[in-house]
DNA sequence: GTCATTTGACAGGCGACACTTGACAGACTA
DNA sequence: TAGTCTGTCAAGTGTCGCCTGTCAAATGAC
């Protein structure tokens, strides 16, 4: 069962990190130890989960950097979908 | 359970897809649609499993995107964990 | 109304990385 | 010997995460 629409990770990080603990983006990207753009970025979705930036967001809101990095896994995998029907290539079986 | 070291895709893809049905890196890159050097180089794991690698390698191999992308995952959060201590983050509470 | 904070956005630049074509040397084989 | 396969190097492209600096607009406090 596949997710329908997976969402981006920087929503999440927005509505379930940084509002319901009332911080700004300048705040939890101090906190984070990146800069206000590179948080920006990621929130307003023109930026994906990074290794470093799941570790990150691990450390200070907690979950795992796998679930961190699922989320952007999926959300590539979807936008994928779109051009699949582009990459060519037939299946290989057993001579 | 996490795996204790997670082997990197390239060195399943020559054990479990190429080695078994006697391919060549030359004849699968070219099924693939990628060039020698870029097969070669994820095989030789000097290289990792792209979304376009992994959407490829499903077309080829079977599995699906998310087992070859995980498989990427897992290895690069693994090299990450080297230098997890680095990354100075301090955990959130809610106030 | 004014000032400080916050925010999104842009420019310029850097390093990493996946990928390409072209080329070369070593190894293996018919 | 000749042809194939392979790893690897060079050089160039495009994408992307991240940085600093800057700017204008919005928000909130005084």
């Amino acid at each position: 069962m596949a997710m329908q629409n997976p969402p981006h990770p920087g929503g999440i990080v927005k509505r379930q990190c940084l509002e319901p603990l009332g911080l700004s983006v300048t705040a939890a990207a101090g906190h984070l130890g990146v800069s206000r753009q590179s948080l920006s970025e990621l929130i307003n979705e023109r930026a994906g989960v990074s290794v470093d930036m799941a570790i990150r967001l691990t450390k200070a809101f907690g979950s795992s950097p796998e679930t961190w990095l699922g989320l952007q896994m999926a959300y590539d995998l979807w936008q994928a979908r779109r051009r699949i029907d582009d990459i060519k290539v037939e299946r290989i079986e057993a001579a």
